[in-house]
DNA sequence: CTGGACATCGCAATCGATTGCATTAAAGTA
DNA sequence: TACTTTAATGCAATCGATTGCGATGTCCAG
């Protein structure tokens, strides 16, 4: 075990209580004292054991983010976000990494006995129990559910809607035909993307029945690799918008094995804006999602709710917005101020 | 808080020792007892507080994994690689993101104060004060440094000297008249990449002051084309290896929009194996570290010595070796050959 | 009926730091 | 000089769980 303040203060021929307010600055000690202290505790390098401090003063351990470290490495940037900001607020964060969603409860759970001050669950689709939900009322732990929907809790959302509706909008006003979507995950899921995608047909008069979809083994470069093989296969692609980035260039890929160009002879669209998509060849066009501003917003909801515990719940939403690259470009003015005029009824929701 | 132990002892009408004794499943307690405090604390939703099991038992908490978070995507892969085998051994991982190597000292100390079972260090340079030093070895915490050197430390090492030697001679072999390599790193440090080219120089017999180096702003992806474009405007490019994947990628772009065609016209290696190298157009030749391997080996390392704390600093090796895809590729197979020939001396570091 | 063996359980100390309150010493005032 | 005020420090309880040892009760054998 470390120097404890017991030993210190035997040294310096004090009491612990003396060399604790020394050290913490609290009033009512001699200057001269304080100084000797501090020196001594400097030079021997004690490190006050924050399992103690943390039992006496009630005070939690920081902030605990829950996440599923799979394939989309947005995910992961998004762990990293919430890493930088929770260091700011919570100084300490621990990540806990889950296999499968259906872990979710059992891990909050244990990660409760470790009074975290906050949590933070990061794309973990799932629910608590009941016993799970008393005891974060009881302890009073915030927990904030980041681009996933968990009943009865703060989150923040990222609207992919609207981001989904003018990717959607710009390859049907660029020509295509038979735009496709590449999914894995469930097609009747009220998926966000899929969503947008209905409204763009629906706003420029198209029968949603023409939409195509595409359904991946998983939401990996092999994955948009493969599918998108296998859908030439079977018929003609001028088209297309992937669930995210990594996908989109595996479809990529795919296309120009078999000689089609982009954005020539199909139009591919991403999502996720991943650092790689700005330098592929050809650049992706791909919609971005707020990281850092959705992490903000994730720590700054903790903080709040452990300021006012009886708020009501509330969502923050942050939106999604296209970036054109060459994969799918806007080639006029009139063009780009079609693609994205809004409609009122994208707006309000 | 919490329901504490207390409070469950008292609505059973025991004692808290009873309690504990009972849950933790110790002998000495009736069967019928076991199983009514078993079934409250479960109805109750109890969980013990970790602190103070802690506190009292001197057990740790947990790894703490101490990282670089900037640019090279590379560090995230294996922080995540670190997180998924910290939490297997340790159960609990907190990840501490440092901005600037310069914090890397006090990290360790403030980190120390929680007393972790261990702390890994991830790609961070730099080293640690005296004080800091005594207290680990006070403390009894194993630290152990991965891909980058701390003095006095165990560490995994991953060894690209070979990997880079390779690709060297794949690039002088495919014919390659001026190999550049790019990199963001001072030209003098003792870089093991700077030595696996030089030894492919040598193995050749090229004289190695035709090694030409081209300094990059990052380590990024715009780092790695805007150096190219810049390369490109002085002189003329046949063959380029890249610090990493990223830089790689977007030397590639600068590339395509010159003009110059990738391999025909240039041939280009990159570094980590990102997983985009596979799929993009043409797919990168690089050089894969065995990222899962190398913290795997560096949990085992910090068990190793919890068990034998005397126990001599050690350092593990991997080789990251060379992947051979489009971007570079291996057209005979007598190029394969000499490509893969290995010299005795590189063999023994 | 009594003593011992054994099964159960509670008391109290402990881990290390914090903090309200009491205590002592020093300084100031009449 | 005596008494009050203020500054500086120590004592002891506390946080919640764990654990050695002692206390109680039960049961059976002698």
């Amino acid at each position: 075990m470390g120097l404890t303040l017991k030993e210190l203060a035997h040294t310096l021929d004090l009491s612990a209580s003396t060399v604790s307010r020394a050290l913490s600055g609290q009033p009512g000690i001699a200057p001269k004292t304080v100084e000797r202290v501090k020196a001594l505790a400097q030079e021997l390098g004690y490190t006050p054991d924050s399992r103690a401090r943390a039992l006496r003063t009630g005070q939690g351990e920081g902030l605990v983010v829950i996440s599923l470290f799979t394939a989309p490495t947005i995910y992961a940037m998004r762990t990293q976000a919430l890493l930088v900001e929770g260091q700011n607020y919570f100084g300490r964060v621990q990540v806990v990494t889950l296999e499968s969603p259906a872990a979710l409860d059992l891990a909050v759970c244990r990660v409760l006995g470790q009074n975290p001050q906050a949590i933070v669950i990061n794309a973990v689709n799932g629910d608590l129990s009941n016993s799970t939900r008393r005891e974060l009322r009881q302890r009073g732990v915030p927990i904030v559910a980041i681009d996933t929907g968990i009943p009865e809790c703060d989150s923040v959302r990222i609207d992919r809607q609207l981001g989904t509706y003018q990717a959607a909008r710009l390859l049907l006003l660029s020509g295509c035909k038979h735009p496709v979507f590449f999914s894995n995950t469930p097609l009747d899921s009220p998926d966000a993307r899929l969503r947008g995608i209905i409204a763009a047909f629906q706003s420029l008069g198209r029968d949603t029945r023409d939409i195509r979809l595409a359904a991946c083994q998983a939401s990996s470069l092999r994955g948009g690799y493969e599918a998108m093989r296998h859908l030439m296969t079977t018929s003609a692609v001028d088209g297309a918008f992937c669930y995210n980035d990594e996908m989109t260039l595996g479809a990529l890929r795919a296309l120009a094995e078999t000689g089609l160009r982009v954005p020539d002879d199909v139009r591919l669209i991403g999502f996720d804006n991943l650092p790689f998509t700005e330098f592929c060849l050809p650049s992706l066009t791909t919609v971005a999602q707020p990281v850092e501003e959705a992490a903000q917003a994730a720590v700054d909801c903790c903080r709040a709710r452990l300021e006012n515990p009886e708020a009501p719940m509330g969502t923050r939403r942050f939106a999604a917005r296209l970036l054109v690259r060459e994969s799918a470009p806007l080639e006029t003015q009139a063009l780009r101020e079609a693609v994205f005029h809004l409609p009122e009824s994208l707006l309000s929701d």
